[in-house]
RNA sequence: GCUGAAGUGGUGGAAUUGGUAGACACGUUGGACUUAAAAUCCAAUGGCCAUUAGGCCGUACGGGUUCAAGUCCCGUCUUCAGUACCA
């Protein structure tokens, strides 16, 4: 019988779903260890080769664990809630939740078909209500709770509110809005029930607040700033523009040193590690409070540098800051006004785009220096963020190029304060190299000691502090959608009030269209049954509406990492309704001890989850601080495009190498239709589209042969290769070794179906090693010698390759075995059994059949891992090179019992070596046992 | 600009961490089997010189340390990824 995948695949994959192999123990006397895979979303488009790289990564490492003897925890789920299957809704009509279930049956197949150890028991989807409860319960968890900087954790607001009750908030030291009123306990009683929930509002963990946001009127939604990449939308690549909305937001700000400082103590790459950090953003300086003069406000503004505080000659403030308008002289009002009406026109991409162009405009009024109480102009212009800081700065020319160019540009002095600096060219801005002159009380003192003083001389004069800033913002909760979960939200006298955890889930409405309403509400205002009844405890119809007892709902959806900042606590006890998870789960799972996914979620799911889990954590929900011990990031595999070369204007086809005789335009076609030598099946073209069917082709020696081009896979380049065509085609075992003997796993890499043979044609040699002719053979015969060392050489080699995620070399210590092994007609039981469990967490299919072949009732799956011993690799005779200056002569076997000495004597002894040094005495001989012997004369 | 990663045959990539560079695989060439093709099997395959034996040069480039460097140190160049008017 020769190799049958497919019937022994389909066999053991019904098998393990029969008898639930991979279910993971709730309690169990072994050792836990959890491996998650960023689960996937659901798209129309099916799985392609390249999505189940990670995922056969952890499923090797998962299989691997339990052969040692762990109770492994490996899930997996869908995040499916998101925007493709609403736009896929607005199109056609059909309910997202539609799409999305026929999107999951047709991935689930897929999974499936590839073998993966997932314990489906445990599967969630974002999108179910069973799930999206508890989503829904952490909101109004993080709505009740606020951040206390004194204990450095997240409290009850209950505790928040007997602090006001008692002594206002004065001594309270948490993180708050920026415009935060101070009360004492006197006013706090007199406030009504509404200004006790605004004022609550400036603390809570999520809130709702106007604030500046990034608005898509493309996709007609908000996104936070991790969904804008170079100053367009991650999805679809729309502009986005600033703008003013009332929104929810998460607090995220509060937890931004603690972010940082866990980054040292988790297992990530540092390349992820330093885009966290980044994100993040920390600078220490100091905030200064600038007067303004005829005016009762002040301007706020954050610098790195108050050491250089001597050299400020002008404020900019940026275009949207508040105080622009107030500020503003009759004079200049016009201008300012144009200017900042500009500015606001220009999308985030227009204005990144031109950094080079100065432009700012005077707005007439004058702030007073703080120490030498000089006029210092103030200015607006767009190279000040409003998002970063204050929005404001005080530029110092001198030791700012942004603020040297401004100033050049528009003719503004410029002060040296720099001791021994020419600044005529351009600013300087080398803190190590400074020494401050021309300024007062700094003259003299390095970077260090002026801004130690500058601070203390500040504080004294109350305008200003130490402060550290973060570049991290506050992000934005809210999305205008349908597709994802609804807030368990309704509105008393316009303040928002949570729905308690009993009467969660809140389902989504039914509406029947999914756009935005035609006065600009979300899609829910579309909805008739979406008011909440706080008698009945019910959503009832809009109708209803009474503001007495019938409230309207957040018409408002989350953003589709609400889910996913969680899931990992779910799989933990997904069937629980009782709770997200029961304790007793929670302290057995801990958190994830291997995370595999892509590198593109560092600064969106990375972080977000990151920071629900110190929530939950701070609130005593679970026993951990961070969600992912140890993550690994999969590179991508790309696609290898096929492109024929159109002569301009006719319909006829020219081959590779003719291309360059013709004027010739490039178009891509489907990679099936080309064999392992880039040769096209023109027959096969010209029936694939309509356009080709006459089309005339230009050969080179009978072949036309495409040009390839390495891209992203992608539906629209014709490059996509599916997993089931492999499994089909070559077995699911063949399709697992061949993606991991593409290359490290944490690089990206061009997918190519034509070396596969490779692969493939060991599977069909590891048969044949258990199989003579039709018959399984194996034997109980005594291994040889050389048997043993190649087993043991294999179970070294592959233990240390999954302990350090370099599967792509087992893939070729597999084969390297398998050759030996038939090369000296092994058929020993206690060869071929081993080996049967090594290749297992790689091609577990195969595993599997040998094993029962062997003569086993269970599943291979929990077979202790072989042990490895050192004397089997031991050789008594070694083959030493022998070299002279370095350059290798010849080579000389030897014992390896001889000892150091005893191995130059002999050498010395050999009528070779004599030859070679022809009666010269050597310096030295060098003697590195086992390996190399070097004889420099 | 800043940060991070990396430069090894025609290609993907190995190299026990300083010890015979190019494992393994693809591709290519030649051969066997076949009427033929596919599949399968065998052999060769870094470059140059040599009939052979063998020799020389080779891990982006230039230096250095060492008996010995792909690996360590200094400098240069290139590529990829992330990020960017961050005060």
């Amino acid at each position: 019988m020769s190799y049958d995948f497919n019937t022994i695949e389909a066999k053991w994959q019904k098998y393990w779903a029969e008898n639930k192999t991979f279910r993971a123990e709730d309690n169990s006397a072994k050792e836990k260890y959890y491996v998650l895979d960023m689960f996937p979303y659901p798209s129309g488009a099916g799985l392609h080769v390249g999505h189940p790289l990670g995922y056969i990564a952890s499923d090797i490492y998962a299989r691997y664990k339990r052969h040692k003897g762990f109770n492994v925890l490996h899930p997996q789920g869908y995040d499916s809630f998101g925007l493709p299957a609403e736009q896929y809704a607005i199109q056609t009509g059909q309910h997202p939740s539609i799409t999305t279930k026929e999107n999951i049956a047709r991935y689930r197949e897929q999974l499936d078909k590839i073998g993966f150890s997932f314990d489906w028991d445990r599967e969630v989807r974002t999108s179910n209500p069973e799930y999206f409860k508890w989503t829904q319960w952490i909101f109004v968890e993080l709505f009740n709770s606020w951040y206390d900087k004194n204990q450095d954790k997240a409290r009850d607001i209950n505790e928040l509110e007997s602090l006001f009750a008692t002594e206002g908030n004065t001594k309270v030291n948490a993180v708050c809005d920026e415009e935060t009123p101070v009360f004492t306990a006197e006013d706090w009683n007199k406030y009504t029930t509404k200004e006790k929930q605004q004022i609550f509002l400036k603390y809570r963990l999520t809130y709702l607040a106007e604030t500046e946001v990034n608005w898509c009127p493309k996709l007609g939604t908000v996104l936070a700033n991790d969904e804008i990449v170079n100053g367009v939308s991650e999805r679809g690549g729309y502009p986005v523009i600033r703008k003013k909305m009332t929104q929810w937001s998460m607090r995220i700000s509060a937890y931004a040193e603690r972010l940082l400082q866990g980054l040292d103590r988790i297992d990530w790459t540092d390349a992820l590690k330093e885009s966290q950090r980044n994100w993040i953003g920390k600078s220490v300086g100091a905030g200064v409070t600038f007067n303004v003069k005829g005016h009762e406000e002040v301007i706020e503004v954050f610098t790195t540098r108050p050491d250089t505080i001597f050299g400020v000659t002008f404020m900019t403030l940026a275009p949207e800051h508040d105080l622009v308008q107030k500020i503003t002289t009759p004079g200049q009002k016009s201008e300012i006004e144009a200017y900042i009406e500009a500015t606001a026109k220009r999308s985030e991409r227009e204005r990144m785009a031109d950094v080079k162009t100065i432009s700012g405009v005077f707005t007439g009024a004058y702030a007073e220096h703080p120490f030498t109480k000089e006029p210092v102009p103030i200015w607006i212009g767009d190279y000040v963020l409003a998002g970063y800081g204050t929005g404001a700065v005080m530029a110092v020319p001198c030791g700012d190029q942004r603020d040297y160019d401004f100033a050049k540009h528009f003719d503004i002095p410029i002060t040296n304060i720099f001791e021994g600096i020419d600044i005529s060219q351009e600013a300087f801005a080398d803190k190590e190299k400074t020494i401050i002159a021309n300024s007062d009380f700094l003259n003299g003192l390095s970077y260090k000691k002026a801004t130690k003083t500058a601070i203390y001389e500040l504080e004294k004069l109350e305008q200003g502090a130490g402060k550290t800033n973060y570049r991290l913002r506050d992000a934005v909760f809210s999305r205008q959608r349908y597709w994802g979960e609804p807030f368990p939200v309704y509105y008393v006298d316009g303040m928002p009030q949570m729905i308690e955890v009993a009467h969660l889930p809140i389902q989504l409405p039914e509406v029947e269209k999914y756009l935005p309403t035609e006065t600009g509400e979300p899609p829910l205002g579309r909805a008739d049954v979406w008011a909440w009844d706080t008698e009945n405890n019910k959503v009832v119809s809009n109708d209803q509406i009474n503001n007495t007892s019938i409230f309207p709902l957040e018409l408002n959806t989350m953003p589709g990492w609400a889910g996913s900042s969680w899931y990992l606590f779910r799989y933990m006890d997904a069937g629980n309704d009782k709770e997200f998870a029961s304790a007793e789960a929670l302290q057995y799972w801990e958190n994830v001890d291997l995370y595999i996914g892509g590198s593109e979620h560092a600064t969106g799911h990375l972080l977000y989850s990151r920071f629900w889990t110190k929530f939950l954590k701070d609130r005593s929900y679970i026993g951990v601080d961070e969600p992912f011990k140890k993550l690994i990031n999969q590179g991508m595999i790309l696609g290898t495009s096929a492109i024929v070369y159109r002569v301009s204007g006719t319909n006829t086809y020219v081959t590779k190498g003719l291309k360059d005789q013709h004027d010739t335009e490039e178009l891509r076609i489907d990679v099936s239709l080309i064999n392992n030598s880039d040769e096209l099946d023109i027959e096969g073209l010209k029936k694939w589209q309509p356009q080709f069917k006459d089309a005339d082709f230009e050969l080179e020696e009978g072949k036309y042969i495409v040009g390839r081009e390495v891209e992203k896979m992608s539906k629209r380049w014709f490059n996509v290769v599916n997993p089931d065509d492999i499994c089909n085609d070559y077995g699911a075992d063949t399709l697992r070794l061949y993606e991991m003997f593409l290359g490290p796993l944490e690089q990206a890499k061009p997918w190519n179906t034509a070396g596969i043979t490779g692969v493939s044609s060991f599977l069909k040699k590891l048969w044949k090693l258990y199989h003579n002719g039709d018959d399984f053979a194996v034997t109980d015969t005594e291994p040889t010698k050389e048997d043993l060392k190649t087993l043991h050489k294999t179970i070294k080699k592959v233990e240390e390759d999954i302990e350090n995620f370099s599967f792509n070399t087992s893939v070729s210590t597999f084969m390297i075995a398998v050759n030996e092994l038939t090369a000296q007609k092994c058929t020993a039981r206690a060869i071929l059994e081993p080996l049967a469990i090594l290749i297992s967490p790689y091609a577990p299919h195969i595993a599997e059949e040998f094993w029962q072949r062997l003569g086993h009732s269970g599943s291979i799956a929990t077979a202790a891992f072989p042990v490895f011993e050192e004397k089997h690799l031991v050789e008594s005779v070694k083959k030493y090179p022998i070299s002279f200056n370095g350059k290798t002569r010849f080579t000389m076997e030897l014992s390896l019992d001889l000892s150091k000495d005893e191995i130059e004597a002999a050498v010395m002894a050999h009528e070779k070596t004599k030859q070679q040094l022809a009666g010269r005495e050597p310096k030295k001989v060098i003697v590195v046992p086992g390996k190399i012997i070097n004889i420099v004369g």
